[in-house]
DNA sequence: GATTAGCACTCGATCGGTTTGAGTGCTAAC
DNA sequence: GTTAGCACTCAAACCGATCGAGTGCTAATC
């Protein structure tokens, strides 16, 4: 347990040194305006919460940094939530108020405008689409041979793949199939669509053409890459711009996963609703071990749609990243519960 | 006009300066199985191609390296095109040999694969959907008031976005417009659209329902954005494995500008057909004036469809890229001629 | 006349040593 | 319990010496 005493002093600390990225000394921090002891009481104080693994020290003649599970601490107990500045509310705003066309633009956009208030790496993985169903079928013959298959779902999501027709098989069998596909999956969540593909279309399907099996196993591939969230990133080189990463090799392992959207994926796979922080070592990938990771899911109606999160270094300004994480989140849980009806 | 042996002395400098990055001696040329000369008159060489601007010297007591000049002499003069590797080969007829089933999975997975066989940056610019042909037009409505819009092309390219439908018109409106459209619009090619939409629809539209206006500024939206080809990114990391890229903030502005896509196309703007080489200077954007683009045209039928391009240092293997870019592009020409039937 | 051996010279890189200064821990006085 | 005082530590900055790769020039050689 910290004193009062203790617990304003590594406050002190973690802030100063989000600030400034030097070891934190114990006079710059009896200067301060707030602390009213001398170095020498700050420095036994220091000691001990450096005893406590909340501290470390880089060398001996340094001053302190905040440990793993210094900012831990820092982060569930002493953290400010300032709230949002005025001016990034009003960014915000002209966020929600431009027109959003796409799913797509409007969570890539969100990725921007996180990046560029933050100065950190943006990353957005959305949407779920496990619990949104099928709203139409589609297939457009584009010559004898090929075709585009398009998927859309009651989000407004388009899915399309080009597929090869079957040989002996014409236009109004194509017709027929778009017509019985839509009759039995129309509004059918994606999550139940594989098992209904397989109980009740196919036996049909069969009946009308030959060599269906194919087309089968088409939508169904489809199928699974529309239940594929996607992942938005925005401001990737904004982590160069941080002291602690001058060093290209540092770095490289960090720039090399934001190319690989599957670690990417595992990085943000079963996250508790709500926001969560990881720090340093907390988080699951060795790449971003000198990174920590806040993330906030959003959605629509109680369900959960997708994930926004900022990637910084483990000296990050906790406290503006959460709160602006919070309310985004929820402004963009409103946005889309509002589209979806 | 270089003499043979100073041509050959120029090649041996660039040559072994790519192999290694660091500045070439006298010496070290003269101690080449192939070159017959002492150091002493390499360098009375060397002197003069200096004086002609082909090469540089970083410091009075270095090696020399090559300047931009040097690097366009040995482009346009010496380089050996070496022909692809016997794996590359391989791992490119994996490449096709795999079912592409879209346009933009075929686009993404060759950049893919170029960066991974150099190590170098890949920028794929592609395709031109100028000279293509509206194929197909649906309308899917989501609920009242929105809808998705679907423009496909006879290339199988897929554009799509949410638009809101005005108050007043119906379902049977709705799939009255979309026939309407169908008729008209089917097989024009993208950029005849716009007017086509003008002189011959409006007019028939407004027959049918009031408030089109909305609906024709949304296609004209929409056949805009289809006709903006995208950029394909791959390896951009791989610029910092060079030694010359050792320096964070040199290599900030370039990652900067991967993240800027119209900087990108803006680099790819009126290419000539065929092979191209831009070296340092030679390129448009000051981001990249230490590096080399070189990029290849391909087509379907003669008509232009996109770029093939690597991005890397000026110190580039140039000799393997534009064998590698020249085989790429001949066989992506091919299969997209093929599939254009 | 072209080539080359020889040599003085240049200059960045490296290495060891010194100095500086920010910061600490400990002790003793307040 | 707090703090002034002091000895101590250690990275960083500074400095000069040395090293060595490479040059340009000159004179000897082929």
């Amino acid at each position: 347990m910290l004193s009062e005493r203790q617990r304003m002093i590594l406050s002190a600390i973690v802030d100063d040194y989000i600030r400034s990225a030097e070891p934190v000394g114990s006079r710059s921090i009896s200067k301060r305006s707030d602390v009213l002891f001398s170095p020498a009481t700050i420095r036994n104080e220091m000691a001990d919460l450096e005893e406590m693994g909340l501290l470390e020290q880089p060398h001996t003649s340094a001053g302190r940094v905040p440990s793993i599970k210094g900012y831990r601490y820092y982060v569930d107990h002493l953290v400010r939530l300032g709230g949002v500045k005025e001016q990034d509310v009003h960014t915000l705003r002209g966020f929600f108020a431009e027109k959003m066309m796409h799913w797509e633009g409007a969570v890539s956009h969100a990725a921007t405008i996180l990046s560029q208030l933050t100065n950190y790496t943006s990353i957005v993985l959305g949407p779920e689409t496990f619990h949104t169903s099928l709203k139409h079928f589609q297939l457009v013959p584009l010559n004898e041979t090929s075709a585009v298959a398009i998927i859309v779902a009651n989000t407004g999501h388009v899915e399309h793949r080009n597929v090869s027709i079957p040989e002996g098989i014409g236009m109004d069998d194509i017709q027929k199939i778009v017509n019985l596909l839509n009759d039995k999956l129309a509004g059918i969540p994606f999550f139940r669509l594989k098992s209904v593909l397989h109980s009740e279309v196919a036996k049909e399907l069969s009946r009308y053409v030959d060599h269906c099996e194919h087309i089968l196993a088409m939508l169904e591939q489809s199928i699974e890459d529309e239940a594929e969230p996607k992942v938005f990133l925005s401001g990737t080189t904004n982590i160069l711009t941080q002291p602690e990463f001058k060093d290209v090799d540092k770095v490289k392992s960090i720039l090399d996963m934001f190319e690989e959207t599957p670690k990417i994926m595992q990085l943000f796979q079963s996250l508790p609703d709500g926001i969560q922080v990881r720090i340093g070592t907390e988080n699951a990938l060795e790449a971003i071990n000198q990174c920590s990771l806040i993330t906030a899911t959003f959605s629509a109606d109680g369900q959960p749609l997708g994930t926004i999160g900022i990637l910084g270094p483990t000296r990050m300004d906790y406290g503006k990243v959460i709160s602006l994480l919070d309310y985004l989140s929820k402004d963009m849980s409103q946005l889309y519960s509002r589209w979806y009806k």
